[in-house]
DNA sequence: CGGAACATACCGGCCGGTCGGTATGGGCTC
DNA sequence: GAGCCCATACCGACCGGCCGGTATGTTCCG
C-alpha cells in the first residue's frame, strides 16, 4: 500500500478539520473564519467539510462541547479524591491553571465566541460550564462548613473571583516567564492565605 | 423653535448610533451585527452613518477607546491621591469592580470582540490597556518595595491574577445580589489577607 | 458492487460601502 | 432684516463580492 508521502490518510479529516478551525477561530475569530479558510487550512476541501459536518455551527459546537467534557473531567476527578479542604482548592486552582495554559485557544474561543451560536444548541454546553462552576463553588462551601475557610459574605462570588483569577490567565499566559504550576500555586497560596479563618 | 414631539434633534445621531452599536454589538457580536441592524435600533439611516463614521471598523474602535478613556481617568485620579499601599490597592480593587458593573456591556465587547479590530487600528486603544495594567501592577511593586505586601514570584502575575478576579465580573455580575461596592470589599479583603506581610 | 469519503462547480442572499441628491440653518453681505 | 450661500447633516437606491450551503459527480475500500 503505498501511499504518496505527504498524502493525508484517508479518514483523518474530520480531526485535521477541527485542528485548523480552532487555529483559525483564535486567531481571526468565527465569523471572520469562512469555511473556505478552514478547509485550505486543513488541506482538505468543502466537500469533505460538508461530509462531516452539517454546518458551520456545528463545528464550534463541536469544539465547545468537547472542552468542556476535558476540564469536567478533571474536576470529576479531583472530587473523587476527597481531599480535605485546604488541599482540594489548592490543587483545584492549581489545575485550572494548567489546563487554561494547556487549552489556551479553546478558552479563548469558548470566551469569545459564544455569542455566535444559537441559543439552543448552547444550551448543552451551557449545562456543562454550570456544572463546572458548581464543582468550585462546593470545593468552598465544604471548606467554610468544615471550618477551614473563614466564612464570606457569598461563597459564589468567592468561586467566581477565583474562577476570574485563573481563567484570566487564558488572556496573558505565555510560556516563556512562570510556569503554570508555579504561576497556580502562587494564586493557591494568596486564596488560602485570603480566606483562612481568623 | 418647536419641533414635533418624538422628531430626534439635529446632531444627535452620532451618539444614537454609537449606543446601539453597544447594544447590538453586546447582544449578537461584532460581525454578526451589520451596519443595517444599527441604524434601525438607533432609528436613523444608512446616509447617517456612512456620514458621521467612515467605515463599521471605526464604530468598534471608537467604542473601545472610549471605554479605555474612562477606565485609565478614573485609575490615574487613585494613583494621583498618593495613598497608602492596602489603601491604594483595596480601592483599586473596589474601583475596577465597580467600573466593571458600571461598563458591563464595554467589557464585553472590548474582550470578546478586539479580534475583529484589524491590527494597526488596534495599537492606539492596546496602548491604553497597557498603560492600565501597568499602573496595577505599579500598585502591588510599591507595597511590595514599601513592605506592605510579602514578596511574591511575580508581581505582574499578582497583578494580572487580581485584574482577572475583579474583570471576570462582566462574564456574570447582575445587579439583583450583590452590591459591586459589596463584591470590590471582599476581595478586597481576600487579597489584602492573601499577600499580607508574613 | 455498495456505500462511505471525498471532490468540484455553482447558486442565491446578504452586507459593507458608494454615490448622487436633498434639507436645514447659521452667518455674511448690503 | 432680507436675501443668499454654503457647510453640515442626512437620505435611500444601488452594486459587487464573498460566503454558507447544495447538488452532483468520482474515487477508494471492504
Amino acid at each position: 500500500m503505498e501511499r504518496a508521502n505527504g498524502a493525508p490518510e484517508r479518514g483523518s479529516a474530520r480531526e485535521a478539520i477541527v485542528q485548523a478551525a480552532i487555529d483559525c477561530f483564535y486567531e481571526r475569530g468565527y465569523e471572520t473564519t469562512s469555511v473556505q479558510d478552514v478547509v485550505e487550512r486543513a488541506k482538505v476541501t468543502k466537500g469533505a467539510f460538508y461530509h462531516h459536518f452539517e454546518k458551520k455551527d456545528d463545528l464550534l459546537l463541536h469544539i465547545h462541547d468537547r472542552f468542556m467534557d476535558e476540564l469536567l473531567t478533571a474536576m470529576e476527578e479531583l472530587r473523587a479524591r476527597q481531599l480535605p479542604p485546604r488541599e482540594a482548592l489548592a490543587l483545584l486552582i492549581e489545575d485550572i491553571v494548567v489546563a487554561t495554559a494547556t487549552y489556551q485557544r479553546e478558552y479563548a474561543i469558548f470566551f469569545e465566541q459564544r455569542r455566535n451560536l444559537a441559543a439552543e444548541p448552547f444550551q448543552k454546553v451551557r449545562a456543562k460550564r454550570d456544572q463546572y462552576e458548581r464543582l468550585v463553588v462546593q470545593a468552598i462551601e465544604d471548606g467554610i462548613a468544615k471550618g477551614a475557610f473563614r466564612a464570606v459574605p457569598s461563597a459564589h462570588v468567592l468561586a467566581f473571583g477565583i474562577i476570574g483569577m485563573v481563567a484570566w490567565a487564558y488572556h496573558w499566559y505565555r510560556p516563556s516567564g512562570l510556569s503554570p504550576q508555579e504561576i497556580g500555586r502562587m494564586y493557591a497560596s494568596v486564596v488560602l492565605d485570603g480566606i483562612a479563618p481568623a
